[in-house]
This record gives structure tokens, C-alpha cells and sequence, in this order.
DNA sequence: AGCACGCCGACT
DNA sequence: GTCGGCGTGCTC
């Protein structure tokens, strides 16, 4: 019913979402026409007054008249301003919200809070200025395969279009995957899949990890679209997120390029969405809602009826299995368009040469030297930060896993006794290496630092930078070093992944993995798919690059299959092991995990809420068999642990964790939403829930 | 999440 | 007699 032209300044009432978690939406009522006439607020924030706090509410829903409330209507509070002169989000958003919301088990207020960019006021000024002022249209002629990919993946544009607006109805969404070394041109297979959504008239959505480290990757699509893109990376103030972001409601960039969160971006005509690196574990989101944009994606996918496309040159074991069922397209690229071949990979086995002068082998060593000597460069990859405190046997490299879980047990000084972080598991620590019976066992690692000192004080005057995770904090310092490298001006480079990812650099020669198995002693069961990703990343771009490179694997470890497998380029090999292993375990994509992670600064109410909720989520596994007998919905949700989290203590917080695992997903969230309801927690405790999980420390 | 209301122990 | 513990319940 609409309000009489005379009336003034008529009432509406708000349906609003608060970034609370309680999961509901809460009534104000607004002023009518207040702005422009008959101002719309569906889609706007207002600042409204909750519980006598100043909060920022997002507007789902307007109403002429007072809906049914379950509250006494005094209580009701006119909003006390509107934030946006346009709408910020769409009706779409506020659904795929509530979705996140039911499978990450928050509030759709909590959810919509973490999608929507929290900036004011539309800022003038541009955030990211690539050299995109002329769009320079340098589209490459594609081979036979990356012409056969564009052409399935663009025939699906025909099934989604006409519901611009998918209202409800799933319409079904073809998944792709592209598969290609490093070199097999899968961007530019991206760029025009992309291209043929524009010269529909529609719009792509290009994913990519962290944007410092994939900036290659955003300039080119920046150059091939120009005006046309919309650049959203961590980078921005949330002002100029904003600014990005209404530059796609109102269709001007048609191209959106970003990091994990882009992909909440409001996009009107979304046709296509592209993830790039599939497997890289940044797309999983470290904080509540610690949603996965791969996930995310797939739901926008299906819902919208568009295609995805992802790609990588290592896929994770998942997608990997999905390619095998068929229920992903596979598209492989062979053929190494630069030119190259797969390097000489020389592995050096530690436990047969020993670590006694330190952690470079004298094989390793001696390369170092040639390649100075020849005025040429080395890079050294150090395969994360290691673990300290894992049983070891420094003759033959044997680690004492659980039998129950296959993750390495985690020594523990205070009690002297081995841990499984995952099941609780203990045992005694052996005096002797159970395999080969060597008294020389300990519980050692190597550290990066270590490394690093080594590395200066056998090079002196080799010119020696460290390109980590804190040296790219600082702005452009990743752009910086890699330049500095490329001009010649560093000898040797020591990085972590930042390296694997590296870029043409002519002057290279050698690439030394200093210890592959640090990835493999976590206590992970995706250890093996990390290291197997890292070393063939590093094997694929020394192939590309430089023709006459060398490859030295440093392990103590060698035979171990991700490693042997990766050195050897045995891929099919690998998944296939890695994928029997995981469905012998039970572990994913033949389960579903959740991580229950109970955090507190006392140790023992940390400890006391986990056993709890242990005891709650088996109560309720029990009642539903007995319940419904038939159905095996709920008795295939298993309960590992309480245990104490691998990273037992951050930050003066006490960690302790359940590990949940189900056949099916949905049982086990409707489970764990079942919980948050019942559970009353106690304030010092923080619980925080992981659905599908990435990494378990 | 906060923050208030509410019902049982040791203190000026 | 009061001050204060944090269990439980609500927030438009």
C-alpha cells in the first residue's frame, strides 16, 4: 500500500541484520522520503541504537506497515541515520549471507558484516593504479587445447542466461578445471572465457590468492580490460573498497580481480567465475566466518547457473578426486608454450650424508659455489617452519605417528610422554628408534633463522636476501626483492612459498629445497599434498626459466612418496597414493571435517568446555541412532579428541579441540548449530568452528 | 558478543 | 546488615 502524496514524512519499517551472533533480524522503524523522495533503503546501512549501542545495521527489507512482531512494539527504535546514498548490497547478497551463515553455523548479521566492505563514505580517490590507462589488447593466439577449453567453457554461458536475477531455481552449473604446469598458458585461456562473458554483455569474476604475491596476474587482466576492472586486495582502505565495489552495482567494471573476499563482490550480470591456484590454502579464511571462497564460488555457481573454472598446476587432492568421478570437466594443458623441459632434479638423502656441518650437503654446497663462481644465481626454498618437538631418528629418519590418525605425535617435556593432537592418543617415548633400532633419536627440526645464519656465514661474500611472509608486509617489498633479484643485485634468495611462486629470472641457475620434509612433519594429514605442491612448483618453474637449472631436494626422507613422486614427476602416481591413503583414514574428500577449537586463558575451563561439548555432540550422536535407527544421518558423525590443539598455547590462550567427522556435511552442521543453541559457555572460553577445515593446528 | 538482572558467600 | 561472585537471558 503506498503512503498519500500529502502525508508527511510517513513511517516504514526496517528488517534489519546485526553483526551480533544471534541469529535473527531486528525491526526499526525509519522516516520516509527523508533524502531524495521516497528514498530506497533496501540494501543500506543505518545507524541504529542496539541495546544502547551505536551499531551499523543493514537494511534487508522495508515495509509500509508494522509486520507481526514478537516483541512489544514500544521496544521498536527509529533508526537514527542512513549511511548510504546508494544500495551497497542486493537481495542476492543477503541470501548467499544466510547461506554462509547455515554452513559456517554463524548469524546471517555476522555473515553479511564479513562480506560487506565497512567503509563510509565513497572515496574519490583510486586505490590500485596498475598501468591500466591504455587497454592494451595484446590477446595471444591460443593452441588447439587452450582453444578447445575456451570454446566448453563459454558454451555454458547459454544455459544460465535469461535468469540475470536467479530467483530460487538451481539451475545446474558446469564445473571446469584447468590442469596445466606452470607455462601452459591457463591465464589466457582465463582472460578469454572472460572476454567472451563481456562481448555477451555480462561480466566474470577472476579470483586469485593473496594479490601481493599474484600482482603478475592482476596486471594482466588490468591490461586486457583497462577501465573495465574493478581491483579488490587488501591493499585498499574500506573506503576505496567501497568505491570498487559500486563501480560493479553500477555495472562499470565488468571484471572483478581479488583476493578470497572478492568474492562477496555485488556483481549484476555475473556470467563466469574464475579461481585461479585452486589449491592454494588462502581462499580459506582464518576468522569467523571462516568460510571457504572455493566453496563460496560454487554456491554463487549453482545458484546463478553459471560455470566455474578453476585452475592450477597442482591441484588439491579434492578437486583432484572431483576430476576423477567426472564431476568436475577436466581440461588438461600439455604443451609448455615458453619452451623448456622439466629440470635435472638430483635429491640428496640427509640421513645417509648427515647433518653434522649443518643443514647444506656438501652436493648442495659444492652447486652453491659453481653457481657464484659462474656469476649466476641460487635460490633456496625453505619449506615452512618446522616443528621442533616431533620424535625423530636422526639415523634413518623414522617419525612415530598415531596408528589411530597417521600424524606425527607431538612430544610433550612436562608429562615425557608422545600425544596425538588429534585423537588424544599417548604412549611412551622409545629410547631407541623402533625401525632400525638406532640409539640416536631426538626430537629436532631445523629452523629458518638457522638456515639463514648458516647460509651468510658459509657465503660470506654472496650477496644473501629473505624473502618471507614479514619482509612483504612492508609495502611492495615483495615487487622490491624480486626485482632486486632479477637485476642481479642479490646472489642468493631464501624464501619461503614466495619463491615457488617466482617469476622469470634469467640469471638463475639452482634452486635448493633445503629440507622438504618440515611440511610433512606437521601434524596434518594435507602435509603430504602441501609438500607435494611446493616441490613440483618449484621443479615446474625452474623448467620453465632456465633450461640449464638444477633442482637439489634436500630430505631426510627421500623415498617418501610426496617427495620421491614429485622429484620423479610421477603426478598421476601421486594422487592416486595420496587419495587411497585418505579414504583408508577416512579422511577428506572421502569425509567432511569440523574443528571445534576451545580457547581461554585458564587451561583448565578450556579443557572443561571441550569435555563437555565432547560429551553433548556424543550424547547427541547416540539420541539420533537411537531415534531413527534406519536413518545413518547422525551415527556417521564421529567425535575425535578432546585433545590439546598441536599449537597448544597462542597468544597466553590454552587451545583444545574436537575434531568431528561425517560422511555428510549437513548432519554434522545441523548438529553443531544444535550446540551453539544448548551450549552455554562460559565468558573466558572462545569457541570457534571450522567447517572443512584446511589446516588442523 | 556485551550487559543487566538475579540469587548465595565473606567483609567494612 | 551490604558488596559482589558470575550463571542465564535479552538485545528490535
Amino acid at each position: 500500500m503506498k503512503a498519500k502524496p500529502d502525508t508527511p514524512a510517513p513511517t516504514v519499517y526496517v528488517e534489519t541484520m546485526l553483526n551480533v551472533p544471534v541469529d535473527k533480524t531486528f525491526f526499526y522503524a525509519a522516516s520516509k522520503g527523508k533524502k531524495p523522495a521516497d528514498e530506497p533503503l533496501e540494501g543500506k546501512r543505518a545507524a541504529v541504537l542496539f541495546r544502547n549501542r551505536r551499531m551499523t545495521a543493514f537494511i534487508t527489507a522495508v515495509y509500509e506497515e508494522l509486520p507481526p512482531l514478537d516483541f512489544p512494539k514500544e521496544k521498536l527504535l527509529f533508526i537514527e541515520r542512513v549511511v548510504d546514498d546508494e544500495p551497497v548490497f542486493t537481495r542476492e547478497q543477503v541470501e548467499l549471507a544466510r547461506w554462509i551463515a547455515r554452513y559456517y553455523i554463524t548469524s546471517a548479521g555476522e555473515a553479511l558484516a564479513a562480506m560487506i566492505p565497512s567503509g563510509r563514505r565513497d572515496s574519490r580517490i583510486a586505490g590500485f593504479s596498475l598501468e591500466s590507462g591504455e587497454s592494451g589488447f595484446e590477446k595471444k593466439t591460443l593452441s588447439e587445447e587452450q582453444a578447445r577449453s575456451v570454446r566448453e567453457i563459454t558454451a555454458d554461458f547459454s544455459c544460465g542466461a535469461g535468469s540475470a536475477s536467479g530467483e530460487g531455481g538451481e539451475n545446474r552449473a558446469r564445473i571446469h578445471y584447468l590442469y596445466g604446469v606452470t607455462g601452459s598458458g591457463k591465464t589466457e585461456v582465463f582472460l578469454q572465457a572472460a572476454e567472451a562473458a563481456l562481448a555477451l554483455g555480462k561480466s566474470a569474476l577472476y579470483l586469485v590468492p593473496e594479490i601481493a604475491l599474484t600482482f603478475q596476474t592482476v596486471a594482466a587482466v588490468s591490461r586486457r580490460f583497462g577501465e573495465k576492472v574493478a581491483v579488490l586486495h587488501s591493499g585498499l582502505t574500506p573506503s576505496q573498497r567501497i568505491r570498487e565495489w559500486r563501480r560493479c552495482l553500477s555495472k562499470e567494471a565488468r571484471v572483478v580481480v581479488g583476493a578470497r573476499s572478492a568474492v562477496f563482490a555485488p556483481i549484476p550480470d555475473l556470467a563466469l567465475i574464475i579461481i585461479d591456484e585452486e589449491h592454494d590454502a588462502s581462499y580459506k579464511s582464518g576468522s569467523s566466518p571462516r568460510y571457504h571462497a572455493r566453496q563460496v564460488a560454487l554456491r554463487i555457481a549453482q545458484t546463478r547457473g553459471i560455470p566455474l573454472v578453476m585452475g592450477s598446476a597442482t591441484p588439491s587432492v579434492e578437486a583432484w578426486h572431483l576430476m576423477s568421478t567426472g564431476a568436475v570437466v577436466r581440461h588438461e594443458l600439455t604443451a609448455r608454450l615458453a619452451g623448456g623441459a622439466q629440470p635435472e632434479i638430483k635429491t640428496v638423502n640427509l640421513s645417509a650424508v648427515g647433518t653434522a656441518n649443518g643443514s647444506l650437503s656438501n652436493t648442495l654446497k659444492k652447486e652453491i659455489e659453481q653457481t657464484l663462481a659462474e656469476k649466476r644465481q641460487v635460490i633456496l626454498f625453505l619449506n615452512r617452519r618446522g616443528f621442533t618437538h616431533i620424535f625423530r631418528c636422526n639415523t634413518c629418519g623414522f617419525e612415530l605417528s598415531c596408528k589411530n590418525c597417521s600424524v606425527p605425535l607431538t612430544f610433550h617435556k612436562k608429562e615425557n610422554r608422545l600425544r596425538c593432537h588429534y585423537c588424544g592418543w599417548t604412549s611412551e617415548p622409545p629410547h631407541e628408534c623402533p625401525e632400525c633400532a638406532s640409539l640416536d633419536v631426538g626430537y629436532c627440526g631445523f629452523g629458518t633463522e638457522y638456515i639463514e645464519s648458516e647460509v651468510r656465514a658459509k657465503f660470506p661474500h654472496a650477496r644473501v636476501e629473505r624473502l618471507d611472509t614479514d619482509s612483504v608486509k612492508e609495502k611492495g617489498g615483495l615487487e622490491e626483492t624480486l626485482n632486486a633479484f632479477r637485476r642481479g643485485d642479490i646472489d642468493i634468495l631464501l624464501g619461503t612459498q614466495m619463491v615457488a611462486k617466482g617469476l622469470n629470472f634469467p640469471r638463475l641457475k639452482l634452486v635448493g629445497v633445503v629440507l622438504a620434509d618440515t611440511g610433512l612433519s606437521m601434524p596434518d594429514f594435507r602435509s603430504a599434498e602441501r609438500c607435494f605442491g611446493l616441490i613440483t612448483q618449484v621443479a615446474g618453474r625452474a623448467g620453465r626459466f632456465f633450461p640449464d637449472g638444477k633442482v637439489i631436494v634436500q630430505s631426510f626422507k627421500p623415498d617418501r612418496a610426496a617427495i620421491a613422486l614429485s622429484c620423479a614427476s610421477r603426478v598421476e602416481e601421486f594422487y592416486a597414493l595420496e587419495l587411497a591413503e585418505r579414504k583408508l583414514l577416512g579422511f577428506p574428500p572421502f569425509s567432511r571435517l569440523a574443528r571445534l577449537v576451545f580457547r581461554s586463558a585458564s587451561q583448565a575451563a578450556a579443557e572443561e568446555a571441550c569435555q563437555k561439548a565432547g560429551a553433548w555432540l556424543t550424547n547427541a550422536v547416540k539420541n539420533a541412532a537411537a531415534q531413527n535407527s534406519g536413518s545413518p544421518t547422525r551415527r556417521a558423525v564421529e567425535i575425535l579428541g578432546p585433545a590439546e590443539c598441536p599449537l597448544s598455547k597462542i597468544a597466553a590462550n590454552y587451545r583444545m579441540q574436537l575434531l568431528l567427522k561425517a560422511s555428510r556435511v549437513r548432519a554434522m552442521q545441523e548438529m553443531l548449530a544444535e550446540y551453539v543453541r544448548a551450549a552455554k559457555l562460559p565468558a573466558e572460553v572462545h569457541l570457534e568452528i571450522d567447517i572443512d577445515p584446511v589446516t588442523l593446528l
